[in-house]
DNA sequence: CTAGGGTTAG
């Protein structure tokens, strides 16, 4: 084994055998002893440091009274994980100074036992009348950030004042985590402020510290101040840039970074290479994260995680669920967050099958009771259509966050259970969880499903300020929604025009959707126009304007609606619709002929459409074009692929068994009430989940309440 | 002889 010493001389080569020769007094000097041990704990060994130990006891060179060559031993014991024994030692010294309890403090605080050091502190001030100096003042600030002690953190503050060590750079870079730890943001920039200096350490400590709580312009600040100083120099610096650019979501700057780093000719390590990939995956280049992932391939759980979760977000769904077959065959235990980005993997695909296997699994190792993952299971049973199964979850889970309030209240008011939602937000509030943004959306989706439209504008205008939160757009479009359902479509319209904000094609699309169903020909021309001269090209417009020409039988709209889409090329993507089987996922096109058990199927179509013709079905041909772009021919509306997937589930699933079917597009009008009727005729529930929202079919009527 | 900063979920 070699030992490099770091003084000027030669490598010492030491082994067991090599230090046999040193069990003579004349090898062992004081200072050679001290070197020995300093190295060896550098290098956490164990099994020489004891040797070591053990000769100088032999050798009448351990004396209670050598305060230097003890507190070494304090050191190499607490650096090999050994904290029993360096208390011991510890406890047996005749003579300690300040470095022996900072020696012991360092060790408390790197084996876990944050909590102890502060108690160290008070003991070595009251039993020994020390006073901390800087070394022991940061120990004990990192030890109060490490473990959430923030009342003994405090009151360390005030010993850091009354000391003057703040000016101390170790001591204000504690300080600094301590305040990033309590989320005290104001008093980070308090710090900064009054105390001047900065190292690469206090710059990424701050970095971080405003990257986690929001204060991206402070961030941003931070950035530019390294970039104009020409110190970002190491890996650390890098990672927390990357981290910034992963929440800016700007491609451009992260590119920049990346090529700054590359010719800088830092070599990444796990951690670098995570954040890299993070930075391309959430800036949605995920043929970057994919590079980096293949370039380092040391990997880590966090490594591998990292490249789920980018495929993840790009809406790889699959590739992740792939990729993570690969990364077990690699022997790598997955984590909390792998299995949440499984998890939502599979709420992106309603692959049921597959999540439950998950849900199994994590039962199975325990990983289940993380927030993260219960809160990934909540989203993958309301994403893929079993609300009831999500609502055992959340009753179910030990701890919540406000995420998890959000899935469940969002989660009942997709699936049309606006009481539900609306009560949750009760319960939620009683417990003392603060409302975000995101729970207003669902909140205001819920009014919207109730036609509740004092309640609503109450949370818009009062509620949510009284939690210091800025309605924003989609609250707003809500609203556009919540009045466009009640027919209100000139308030709506009132709304929009007098709210200062820039409104996007989606909100515009909510109101032309209300005129479609309110059959407002009128606003809905205008609405449409505005759409198109937005977006000449948008597909999603030309359907609901030709839907809604048809409905009030202009039919010469609708011919014209189909000639500019010729016209102008505009090619609609393809209806899709997927059901799972016994973990096997059937998908159907509109018009499919491709499965094998197409004659069966479409028999089963018109079996159904015949069985509820006697209760009042008339196909819908007004709705053709919503799945087609030729001219619309004659039984074409059979073959609509949701209809499909239903007839197919219907054939393959025991009489009970509730059907769950998921489509790319929204669903047509007359699906929606033949698929009604179905669910009465064949007494099934029928659960469709469209791009939007759910819909579920129970003997006769839908959740959405016929608005959609 | 003793002290500080890094990656993954929504």
């Amino acid at each position: 084994m070699f030992l490099t010493s770091n003084v000027h001389r030669a490598p010492l080569h030491v082994s067991v055998s090599s230090l046999s020769q040193l069990n003579s007094q004349s090898v062992f000097s004081v200072k050679y002893a001290v070197k020995l041990l300093k190295k060896l704990a550098d290098d956490g060994n164990f099994k020489l440091g004891k040797v070591v130990h053990a000769l100088l006891i032999v050798s009448n060179h351990a004396s209670e009274d050598n305060v230097i060559q003890n507190n070494c031993l304090i050191n190499l014991y607490s650096r090999c994980g050994q904290l029993a024994m360096a208390r011991h030692i510890f406890n047996r010294l005749q003579q300690r100074n300040i470095v022996s309890w900072s020696t012991l403090m360092t060790g408390y605080l790197h084996n876990g036992f944050t909590w102890e050091v502060p108690k160290l502190l008070k003991d070595m001030v009251s039993v020994d009348n020390l006073f901390p100096n800087e070394y022991i003042l940061s120990t004990v600030l990192s030890s109060c950030s490490n473990g959430g002690l923030l009342h003994e953190g405090q009151q360390c503050h005030a010993l850091v004042l009354k000391s003057g060590l703040v000016f101390h750079q170790y001591v204000k870079n504690a300080l600094l985590s301590l305040y990033t730890m309590s989320s005290d943001m104001e008093g980070v920039l308090e710090i900064l402020k009054s105390v001047p200096g900065s190292s690469n350490i206090t710059d990424n400590v701050v970095l971080k510290g405003f990257l986690d709580h929001g204060y991206i312009n402070e961030a941003l600040d931070v950035f530019s101040r390294m970039l104009s100083e020409g110190s970002v120099g190491d890996k650390i610096s890098y990672v927390n840039i990357f981290g910034l650019c992963a929440r800016l979501k700007d491609l451009k700057l992260g590119q920049q970074v990346h090529c700054r780093m590359l010719k800088s000719g830092l070599q990444l390590d796990v951690f670098l290479s995570s954040a890299v990939m993070d930075m391309y995956g959430k800036c949605g280049e995920i043929l970057g994260a994919r590079y980096i992932f293949h370039s380092y391939p040391d990997h880590n759980v966090v490594s591998w995680t990292t490249i789920l979760a980018a495929n993840f977000q790009n809406e790889c769904f699959e590739e992740a669920l792939k990729m993570f077959l690969q990364m077990e065959l690699q022997n790598v235990v997955p984590n909390e967050y792998t299995f949440a980005v499984l998890l939502h993997s599979c709420a992106g695909l309603s692959a049921l099958g597959c999540g439950k296997t998950l849900h199994a699994r994590v039962e199975k190792t325990g990983h289940g009771t993380f927030v993260v993952v219960g809160n990934a299971l909540i989203n993958m049973y309301v994403r893929s259509g079993h609300i009831e199964a999500a609502r055992a979850l959340f009753s179910n889970m030990i701890c919540r966050d406000t995420v998890t309030w959000n899935l469940i209240i969002s989660g009942f008011s997709h699936h049309g259970l606006g009481e539900d939602a609306l009560y949750m937000f009760q319960d939620m509030l009683a417990a003392k969880e603060q409302p975000s943004y995101v729970t207003f959306i669902g909140v205001l989706l819920a009014c919207g499903h109730l036609g509740r439209i004092e309640e609503g504008f109450y949370y818009l205008q009062h509620l949510m300020r009284d939690f210091g939160l800025e309605p924003g757009l989609e609250h707003y479009t809500c609203v556009v929604g919540l009045l466009g359902k009640a027919g209100k479509l000139d308030e709506a319209e009132k709304f929009m025009r007098s709210t200062p904000i820039t409104w996007d094609v989606i909100a515009w699309r909510t109101l032309l959707n209300a005129c479609n169903v309110h059959r407002n020909y009128g606003l809905g021309q205008k609405v449409a126009d505005h759409l198109l001269q937005l977006n000449p090209n948008d597909v999603g417009t030309y359907i609901l304007l030709s839907n809604m020409h048809a409905k009030v039988k202009r039919w010469d709209g609708v011919a014209k609606m189909r000639k500019l889409l010729r016209e102008r090329n505009i090619k609609k993507e393809p209806g899709l619709s997927w059901t799972e089987i016994r973990n096997e996922t059937h998908m159907f096109v509109s018009d499919d002929t491709q499965h094998p058990e197409t004659a069966q199927i479409h028999e089963k179509v018109r079996k159904l459409l015949a069985e509820i013709k006697p209760l009042g079905y008339i196909p819908d041909t007004a709705s053709v074009l919503h799945d087609v772009e030729q001219e619309q021919q004659e039984g074409y509306l059979s073959y609509h692929s949701e209809k499909l997937a239903v007839a197919y589930a219907l054939m393959k699933t025991p009489s009970q068994a509730p059907i769950h079917v998921i489509k790319n597009l929204r669903i047509c009008d007359d699906c929606h009430s033949a698929l009604k009727l179905i669910s009465k005729v064949t007494m099934r529930v029928i659960v469709v989940r469209d791009v939007n929202r759910f819909h579920s079919f129970q003997n006769g009527s839908c959740s959405c309440a016929d608005y959609w």
